[in-house]
DNA sequence: TAGATTGTTAATCGATTAACAATC
DNA sequence: TAGATTGTTAATCGATTAACAATC
């Protein structure tokens, strides 16, 4: 079950995690691949094949129990639990994302916010106290904080990652517009809207 | 060069166009395949055959030009101007996307901010003031708007689409975490910074 | 039982990489 | 010229799909 699973496997589970949770909430008990297909726009052959890397989670003639398949992907996808998360930069990007109310219920929770302005330290965002960046080492350390988000400019991206990765972070979520170097064994994730924008303008006559 | 071309291949330029603005940025004038795939983490053989899609950029022995490259990329990628942009949403998140500096320089504007609350209409976000989403039709259409956001809740996403598609949107970037069902022709990029945090948990131990 | 749907195997399809002639 | 790097072809690799026996 460890690391043969192709990482294309793991990036769709989370979609299909959402798409049972949605099921659910619309009060179905069970789902079968081809409704999921239907609706993710996913072929439900592909969808059996990335289930079964992990176990059979369905029966033949009826398909799958949604609450029990969505719990068995937690599993799999470790948000069974709640991560704490690190936030650095508080900005007006990172202002947002500290006040964005989706990650709990999700399996995240941002337990700290920092900042490099001075001016920043002790201000709030919502219900957090901004830090400095000076105590980042010291405090992910300390609460063992395995996952952190970036909302700085650009130009310091690399260097507060380096500074994470130091500290003890494996996954980072990037708002930065730049590409990281990392090293083995850290996992990154990008999110820069324009990407996704220029990803459609292409198709636009 | 029309629809032959993989989607995948698409996906990847603004990545490309991204890392030679930052390039030259840093004040470089000439690039290579192989320094922009040590960058990037891509391969240069997949460099050279994204790009060789669209014609030949480069010159045998030095490189590419990285102002010339970054032009023909934008321009194949028709962000060599600047797209209006609706956004439907005026909550917490939608505020902080319209308040995005970002956008600007690499394609796109918003021009239009919409919401269904009635207390909400005619209040300001930076510089938009927040009209009703009753005129949204008329807006869209008279203004010739092809691309729009949505930063609605999940209930009201796919209705808002709807609407957006009947009035003519041919491309949305979706931050509701739920997918949108769309006709042919009509493209749709997504945000949910949740799937990406559940893609890295996995990995964790 | 008949109908439906899984899990899995084999076949197909498509994307990535390696290699190299062309040439700056 | 010698060294470097492109653009492209062919080989490899991996992912998706089709099909079906198993079985609920």
């Amino acid at each position: 079950m460890p690391s043969t699973i192709p990482d294309i496997v793991i990036s769709r589970l989370p979609i299909y995690l959402r798409a049972l949770d949605r099921l659910a909430q619309e009060g179905h008990e069970v789902t079968s691949s081809h409704e999921l297909g239907k609706r993710l726009g996913i072929s439900s052959a592909q969808i059996r094949k990335d289930l079964s890397h992990f176990g059979g989670f369905g029966k033949q003639g009826t398909g799958y129990k949604i609450a029990f398949l969505s719990g068995q992907l937690r599993q799999v996808l470790k948000v069974d639990r709640e991560w704490e998360v690190a936030l650095v930069g508080a900005g007006d990007l990172g202002s947002a994302v500290a006040r964005y109310r989706g990650f709990t219920d999700r399996g995240f929770r941002i337990t700290h916010v920092f900042d490099a302005a001075p001016e920043k330290i002790g201000k709030r965002i919502g219900e957090f106290v901004i830090e400095p960046i000076s105590s980042l080492k010291k405090v992910v350390q300390e609460n063992n904080i395995k996952i952190a988000m970036i909302a700085v400019p650009a130009e310091e991206a690399q260097n507060v990652a380096d500074a994470l990765i130091e500290a003890g972070v494996r996954a980072i979520l990037n708002y930065a517009p730049i590409n990281l170097k990392t090293p083995e064994g850290v996992h990154v994730q990008y999110i820069d809207p324009v990407i996704h924008m220029q990803r459609m303008t292409y198709y636009l006559p």
